[in-house]
DNA sequence: TTTTTTATTGACTGATCAGTCAATTAAAGG
DNA sequence: CCTTTAATTGACTGATCAGTCAATAAAAAA
């Protein structure tokens, strides 16, 4: 499928460069078309990243239903951190298209709605995952959320040494849940 | 004095459009000059942005020893994350700067120079303010920091609710200590 | 005043790129 | 086999912009 190919190639390509600013061709060259079949089938350059977005985080909400289901119900919230630091979702390129689209998302309309949806998911299954097991979940998961994007930033820009990420998201959400 | 103009401009532009692609044009005009002057002070638009960042974390570093220094000796991670949330270092327009300077720093090796000091500065500044307040200074102060980070990343996406946000780092700061 | 240096700009250039389109090839349907 | 539909592209276009430069104005030095 070439819209898929497209996506993918989007990805790396940003992931590469580590900006926004790849050009139509570059992503079509990589997935072995031309720039105007590009267009064809995604109209243009901002539908193209957004289709990427929206397969990105499809992704990661299949891995963390996927974690939910296999946690038993008093673990939830160390699903949930582990889902976010899964290799699919943890990948340098992805974690790069991440930082891209939180830029983007200041300036265009579709990327903040898209944003939106993904911060209400979180901070509700964070919310659920802290249910009885602190005092004040909606307080700890607003601090727990920026706590993981802080993470995946401290990522992005690392490029190496991403090891203990998920230990440094564990060990906050443990010792918050045992002072609130 | 023409380049304060110019890092002034540059600031509020890139907070104003939430992205890096505003043109030297816009820049000057803002600052009242032509894009031509811009350039002959700078040499070009990396060099302007670049100037606006030392800019900004020069008022940052100056908040801190501002605060360090009228700090009891045990409350100087209080006074530390006090100073990140300052008016001067929180303004919409300066964490959209440091948003966007995050992306750059991905591919300019300039901006990476630049952010690798701050985060050094930040940390050693951390740990030094976390001795003898927890078991694990070195530990607790990467954590920290991407919580600063993270917390930092909501504020440039939310604009108008960027209440709290010292509050949440300080929680996160207390619990760490206390089971650390 | 004259000269030299600095500040300042309008007008260009060269390059880049998103998006279009008419034309070609291939596939599907009848 | 013929026809209709979909896939695919090379070649363009129009716009944008970073950076240059020669020329002018202003200030400083002599």
């Amino acid at each position: 499928m070439r819209r898929a190919a497209l996506v993918a190639a989007t990805v790396e390509e940003i992931g590469e460069a580590g900006t926004l600013d790849v050009t139509v061709g570059q992503i079509a060259r990589r997935a072995g078309m031309s720039s105007a079949l590009a267009h064809h089938y995604f109209g243009g350059k901002a539908q193209i990243f957004l289709a990427a977005m929206r397969h990105i985080q499809s992704e990661y909400a299949a891995e963390v239903r996927r974690c939910l289901q296999q946690a038993e119900p008093g673990k939830r919230l160390e699903a949930l951190i582990s889902a976010n630091f899964a290799p699919i979702c943890f990948a340098p390129a992805t974690v790069s298209a991440w930082l891209n689209f939180y830029v983007l998302a200041q300036s265009d309309k579709d990327a903040a709605r898209l944003l939106q949806i993904y911060q209400k998911r979180l901070h509700s299954n964070l919310v659920h995952a802290l249910r009885g097991r602190c005092a004040a979940p909606e307080q700890v998961a607003e601090v727990l959320a920026a706590q993981i994007d802080g993470t995946y930033l401290r990522a992005a820009l690392a490029g190496e040494s991403i090891n203990g990420a998920e230990e440094a998201v564990l060990l906050a959400a443990k010792a918050l849940m045992e002072t609130s």
